[in-house]
DNA sequence: AGTCAACTATGACTTTTGTCACATTAATAA
DNA sequence: TTATTAATGTGACAAAAGTCATAGTTGACT
């Protein structure tokens, strides 16, 4: 049963609070490539990942999709929160890359809850905060930064989530993600592997140092 | 006495809301294009605008800023409130377009009167909502738009904002703000011109049309 | 009116990125 | 093994954006 991991993941709540996640929410599990949310979609609840690992894509109208962030056990999607208030869609979309289970709390208890649980309030806030946050640096990146620098941020970001230094992508799915086209990519990581940051393998990608 | 100004500006504000701030708060002054907030500050105080208008901007190490958005009466810097529960520091800067006043909230009243009034609670959120949006909106534009289509959204939003068909910007500033180079944003707006879109003038641009 | 500085215009060129065409290579299934 | 398919490599070219040089314009101020 994991909603004994809600515990473990997410230590900082309060026993009354763990107590009616646990009576008012539901577990879901995705698997891997799985979609948990897509563009134009109601939130009805809010999620929290107990286990697994969410990619979460910005999509224009013409289908292109951007890659934002990872969302791992621990943490809570924050656009999900934030249209709780008011009931907003929102251009969002959340694929699983692994297995994931995710707690699914109706929006109806969020108010509720921030004025009775402190680590809810807080765990609420710290949310938004690290999402937004996130968001300016990827700003930074696509508005300051050429490709070459973009794609080894990107790729570090990756070891740094997966805990691996193998990241199972192709080139086409980072250039889909990075919002440009295989080739570029590919010529970019073939000059990476010559500078010895990379070695390249089919559908995957080993990272040995980068800056 | 501008605290009067708040209630006009915050209708949705309680009573009691209300006389706390006047009680509490600091009514802060800014002559046009002076800086609100600059980079790396800590923020000890969450900034509500009552009068004038500011620009928003994301600013990189190597000083290239990059326009986010309009912060108008009756709105709120997000940054400062997210920023409110971890003390931490943010890569912003804000500037007063227009002389501007805003009143100054230490972070202390923060936490307490998000339980404490239920309208308060509802502006913090809904500031969240709308600022994050926003900034979803910006990463559209600047990963998928191309320069064209960026400077349009651009002299619309400041049409919008500015509440003029009159946008009194040089191009070197507007080539500033979405970091791009005054050649290439003169050349654009030419063409603009040249398609009955906008009437440029020395040190500003009048809107004529746009898509 | 004349001077100066800031702003704007524009052609030539480079760099970066995207696109197209096609070759090559590896994994997989028949 | 062979055939097939997906992934990768690469050269040639196009397009967009950035850079450089230089010249023209405008407004502001003596």
């Amino acid at each position: 049963m994991s909603i004994s991991e809600l515990q473990q993941q997410f230590p900082a709540f309060e026993k009354g609070l763990v107590q009616e996640i646990e009576a008012n929410s539901e577990i879901r599990s995705f698997t891997a490539g799985e979609q948990l949310m897509r563009t134009g979609q109601y939130f009805k609840s809010t999620l929290l990942i107990i286990d697994g690992l969410v990619k979460v894509y910005r999509e224009d109208d013409q289908g292109n999709e951007f890659f934002m962030y990872y969302l791992q056990p621990g943490q809570a999607c924050a656009l999900s929160m934030v249209c709780a208030v008011k009931q907003e869609t929102s251009q969002i979309m959340a694929k699983a890359v692994k297995d994931t289970e995710v707690i699914s709390i109706p929006l109806s208890y969020m108010d509720e809850w921030m004025s009775k649980y402190k680590s809810w309030y807080h765990f609420v806030l710290e949310t938004y905060r690290s999402r937004f946050e996130e968001l300016l640096v990827t700003i930074d990146h696509i508005a300051f930064r050429a490709m070459d620098e973009r794609l080894e941020f990107y790729l570090k970001k990756h070891v740094q989530t997966l805990g691996s230094n193998t990241i199972p992508l192709s080139h086409q799915e980072i250039a889909d993600e990075l919002n440009s086209s295989r080739e570029v990519i590919s010529r970019l990581l073939k000059k990476m592997e010559q500078l010895g940051k990379v070695k390249l393998q089919r559908n995957s990608i080993e990272v040995i140092r980068l800056g």
